[in-house]
Order: C-alpha cells, then sequence, then structure tokens
DNA sequence: AACCAGGGAGCGT
DNA sequence: ACGCTCCATGGT
C-alpha cells in the first residue's frame, strides 16, 4: 500500500545467491529472480545485478545505511581473500567454487535466537521453525502490494512473555525452554547484549555463553554474523571434520589445539574462510569431497 | 563421559 | 511403505 523506494547498491563481488542460502540467515525467501527478508523491521526486496544489487523497500528511505549495513557493500572482498593462506589448496579451492559469498552483519538478538534453533537441525528445518516463530509471534511489516505478507522476527520481549508450550507449537522441541530463558535473560538485563559489541573477543564469547542454550559454537556464530568479529570461526560437525581431514591427517584434536591451529593458519579473516569452507562443504557432493584429498 | 533432548529430510531397502 | 541415520549442539 505505502508508496515504495528503491535503490541501487553498486558492488563487486557479490553473490547474493550464496550468501543468502549460506546458512548465516534463516527467514529470507527466494521468488523467481528475487530475494525478500525484513531487515530491522523493514521489508526487503532484493535481486542481483551485475554490477551491484537492486533494492526495493516499503515507504520513504532517505539514508539506506541499515541495508548497506545488513548487507556489508561497502567491505572489499578482494582485500578479505587477500588475507588468507596462500598456499591452502583446499580454501582456494573453496573460494575458487563460491566466488562472492559474503558475511552479513545481522541484528544480535535475531541472530543469537536463530542460533539457539539451529542445535542439531538441518537449514531446511530451521528455516521452517523460524518462519512458523516469526508467523506466531512477530509483528506483521509493511510489504508493497501484491507480494504475500511478511513478519518480524520477535523481539526478546514478545518472546518472554510466552509459555514454554507455545514455543514448542513452532517445532522446535528441546530448545524450546533455551530460548525462553535467554529471551528473559534479555529482557531482564541479565546478560546485555547491546554491551557484547564493545567488548573483546574473549569477553564476549564468555558473554553470550552465560545463556542457556550457548556453548562455544553458538557464540561464534553469533560473534561473526551479528558482531562482526572476523576471526570468530564456528566449528560445526561437518567444520570439524574437514578440519581434522585436511589439516591433521585424520588425527583426533582437542577444541583448544584446534583453535590456536585456526588463528594460526586462516588469519585476521578466520571467519570469512570458514564460511567459505562450510559453503564448500554443503554445495559439493560427497563424491566430490572423497576425490579432494590431500595436503594443505 | 555417555547419553539425552523434536522432528523431518534423505537415503537404502 | 518403512526403518534408519543424521542434522551450523549443549546440558547433565
Amino acid at each position: 500500500m505505502a508508496s515504495g523506494s528503491e535503490i541501487f547498491l553498486p558492488v563487486r563481488d557479490y553473490d547474493l545467491d550464496a550468501t543468502l542460502a549460506s546458512g548465516q540467515v534463516f527467514g529470507w525467501e527466494r521468488s523467481n529472480d528475487s530475494w525478500t527478508g525484513v531487515v530491522f523491521g523493514r521489508w526487503v526486496e532484493l535481486s542481483q545485478r551485475s554490477e551491484g544489487i537492486y533494492a526495493r523497500t516499503c515507504g520513504e528511505q532517505v539514508d539506506w545505511g541499515w541495508l548497506k549495513d545488513f548487507l556489508q557493500t561497502e567491505v572489499s572482498l578482494s582485500e578479505v581473500l587477500a588475507t588468507f593462506p596462500q598456499d591452502d589448496q583446499h580454501l582456494r579451492a573453496a573460494v575458487r567454487e563460491c566466488h562472492g559469498l559474503r558475511l552479513l552483519r545481522q541484528e544480535p538478538w535475531e541472530c543469537l535466537a536463530s542460533f539457539i534453533l539451529s542445535s542439531t537441525k538441518q537449514i531446511v528445518q530451521i528455516r521452517q521453525i523460524v518462519r512458523t516463530l516469526c508467523e506466531s509471534y512477530g509483528e506483521r511489516v509493511l510489504t508493497q502490494a501484491g507480494n504475500p505478507s511478511r513478519f518480524a522476527f520477535p523481539t526478546a520481549a514478545q518472546i518472554a512473555r510466552l509459555m514454554e508450550a507455545d514455543l514448542r507449537a513452532c517445532k522446535m522441541g528441546f530448545r524450546a525452554p533455551y530460548l525462553l530463558s535467554t529471551a528473559r535473560q534479555v529482557v531482564s538485563g541479565e546478560v546485555d547484549i547491546a554491551a557484547v559489541a564493545q567488548m573483546d573477543l574473549e569477553s564476549a564469547r564468555a558473554e553470550l555463553i552465560k545463556f542457556d542454550g550457548v556453548g562455544e559454537k553458538i557464540a561464534d556464530c553469533v560473534l561473526l554474523f551479528a558482531y562482526g568479529f572476523p576471526t570468530a570461526f564456528p566449528v560445526d560437525v561437518w567444520v570439524r571434520r574437514v578440519l581434522v581431514k585436511f589439516y591433521f591427517r585424520g588425527r583426533n584434536v582437542r577444541p583448544e589445539r584446534m583453535r590456536r591451529f585456526i588463528l594460526k593458519h586462516f588469519g585476521v579473516n578466520a571467519g570469512y574462510a570458514q564460511q567459505y569452507l562450510f559453503h564448500h562443504l554443503r554445495t559439493m557432493s560427497s563424491k566430490k569431497l572423497s576425490v579432494s584429498q590431500g595436503e594443505p
């Protein structure tokens, strides 16, 4: 209904499909040649262009900083890739396979809540749970005429006043009490998620792990995808498997040694490297995986 | 430190 | 159809 606004964001090396489907975000829908989602409470439609990204939203937009920040369009991907270890054939193959994969900058609460829901769930199922949660308890946002209705991710306050059974109805199973407890910790101020942005990496990680249902892996996802800590490196079962196989000759490695290796080997943009490895693993067939063995 | 906590996709039979 | 395994894990 509302008058729309549009903008063209010029950016090189940006693969919108790969980025929005890479398991960083779970609330984006692809339709025909565009993606629709909700960023900071605003409905947005994004389309890939050869020289950048075309965006449409509702209402008058004078300042598109919120969208540029979310998409991280000001990041020079070539400068990031230049910091990767040049002698690592596995990482180079992962980058080659998916040039233009980017890291987004999400809102901390949505990211934290989404990854609490991600534990031992496949990405398609996480997407389904998040959609149900938004439709059930999130605010409806203004959309342009002709588009299906969309809902914002529920705020911590909106979730905090629910019952566990309300959340279980969204098919999140044993994660329901974790999400509820975390929402209440945020609302009560027991943990200050705004303050985390000002902390150093180790303090920030320790702060996030205070939440019920948040361990190192989920904390690292939030540190990387929402707070933008460039060396945060989430290690899930797949990434662990490939790290052990490629860099430790299949030997069992203790988590502490693994972390030291990651920092030393992948460098200042280790988080970006992780995203390329993760995407490479997900898109590559099991056949290719078994073939691509060897030393880094 | 093994085991448990939804539920569904994906696979082989 | 049906059973089985696994899943961007953390808590006990």
